[in-house]
DNA sequence: CCTGTGACATAAG
DNA sequence: CCTTATGCCACAG
């Protein structure tokens, strides 16, 4: 068994999202088993972007603020593509973020 | 090995 | 919730 890299931990978890639903760095990391790492996870959505096929728009922060959207193309792509999935999102903040969360240390 | 870094989290004010 | 400060830790160079 290789042992992935915790970016491709990341990566991993993040595909397994389902559509119209959210998480959070913290939440991501602590299923990792480094809950402390939330930061890595996204400095690991950077290279996600960049070739790996990671829905990064369904990763915020624990407040359900959309913190990462100035690393996506435009200003409000990542927004765009929240509410294309039912999300709705007010002032760079998911709404109802409760109803939307998704926890891999729960669901998975 | 050491330093810099960052799309977070938490605490304090 | 806001701002400011601190901790945290995996990765890049």
């Amino acid at each position: 068994m290789k042992e992935e890299s915790f970016f491709d931990r990341v990566y991993e978890v993040a595909r397994q999202i389902p559509y119209g639903r959210v998480t959070s760095y913290g939440a991501i990391a602590k299923y990792l088993g480094a809950a402390r790492s939330a930061r890595m996870v996204g400095y690991a959505m950077n290279g996600s972007k960049l070739n790996e096929d990671v829905p990064a728009h369904r990763v915020v922060n624990r407040k359900g603020i959309l913190t990462g959207k100035h690393h996506f193309q435009g200003t409000n792509l990542m927004q765009q593509l929240l509410e294309s999935e039912g999300i709705t999102v007010k002032d760079n903040q998911i709404q109802n973020l409760e109803k939307h969360f998704w926890d891999p240390a729960k669901e998975l």
